[in-house]
DNA sequence: GCAACATGGATAGTGTAACTCTCTAATAGT
DNA sequence: ACTATTAGAGAGTTACACTATCCATGTTGC
């Protein structure tokens, strides 16, 4: 197919698979002339992909051509592409790292003690280390200790949903699939289990609190 | 104190101060002159409140400025005021609305099952579920089904998460206590949330699929 | 065969968000 | 007196993700 199809049935205007394609996100066609170059439907599965890391995911463009580099090579250890892929999503999706003042180093402690108390094996650089410092520290200090408090109880059910995501995850057929399958968990299945809770919770508001179901204005 | 200190106290440059104030996320301070304005701590609670609800729970300045204005207004019933809260924060952290295609009103269709199947309150209108909507069909797009036939699963891990959060907003003195308590845990909560999700699936697979902890190249 | 439209590739421009800088007149501290 | 600081306003900056314009070539409908 040429640029036009590509474009009408991935909905993504021409310009920006353009762009796409200069950023390395997108191999280019196989050309056919100097200015001709036809696509196939490998070109339209990435291309969707692209777009589901992008809008669903909330991934940035230079983080999806890093994951989009570790898929491609075939030559890397399926498990050490796995970590790779883990990491390299959970860093773009933590913030930047802000100053590390007392009340992190609080935060890292309670991490490291959640940590052990759950017999995690946890590499000590893991970008999650530090976003869970964070977001500890910043409970305590505008006066959600009793959120942060609660970790041990919210810890036991991460795990229980990772133990779902693991499952899935082995139940693909070749190493390839695997990792495949946990980029699609930590990005769009993240983003799945957000909308969840968040369905969830406004369930409970409306139940216990009486507050009805909130209208829309 | 003066701006220099509140700036020293919060971490936060005196630039960004006169920012979030002119953004009016900030009250301006006491004027003692026409060019001297005195703060208090209860600016400096204001602004860390503001730090944390950018930086760890990433919703944008203008989403701030509505929470906060919902928060100030002392005449606004406290269960239409959490319900408003909660449709601030989930539909910022929506993405913006991708196109509504076949795939998407699939989505939708499962989604209203879904909230069916388990008796769910949850408005018509409910930003969360068009996000779940579109994260399912994403999902089905890339090939990953697997992810998506779990969502019943899901769902349930996402009620007991809710369980937690709402036992917390109930436990809070005053109603005003419990709406802040309830922003808390929807923006800096999901972020801790997501953190621990992270951990685990790192700790999952290093367990079972003998990845090692992953290195730091 | 030829006019109208499409394409690849390169370069430049746009819009938004979140700051950050500069300037001025007027204090504050010493 | 003199240096540093401040409020308030406006302009400038940076990063990101596109989007638009060109031009020389191709393809296509008639």
């Amino acid at each position: 197919m040429r640029i036009a199809e590509l474009s009408r049935r991935s909905a993504v205007p021409v310009a920006t698979i353009k762009y796409y394609q200069r950023e390395g996100l997108l191999p280019p066609g196989e050309l056919t002339s100097p200015n001709q170059a036809r696509y196939d439907e490998r070109h339209l599965d990435r291309l969707r992909l692209v777009r589901a890391l992008i809008e669903v995911g909330r991934l940035p463009v230079a983080t999806v051509r890093e994951l989009l580099a570790f898929l491609d090579q075939s030559e890397m250890n399926p498990h050490y592409k796995l970590g790779k892929v883990l990491r390299t999503v959970t860093a773009a999706r933590s913030g930047s790292p802000g100053e590390a003042d007392e009340a992190v180093a609080a935060g890292t402690k309670e991490v490291e003690a959640l940590i052990e108390r759950r017999g995690w094996q946890v590499a000590p650089g893991a970008p999650a280390r530090r976003t869970l410092a964070e977001a500890l520290a910043a409970l305590r200090r505008v006066g959600g200790d009793d959120i942060a408090d609660l970790i041990d109880e919210y810890a036991a059910l991460a795990e229980r949903v990772a133990a779902i995501d693991l499952r899935l995850v082995r139940s693909r057929a070749t190493p390839e699939a695997m990792v495949y399958g946990a980029l699609l968990g930590e990005t769009l299945g993240d983003t799945m289990f957000t909308a969840l809770r968040w369905l969830a919770q406004e369930d409970a508001s409306a139940r216990a609190l009486d507050t009805g179901a909130p209208r829309v204005p």
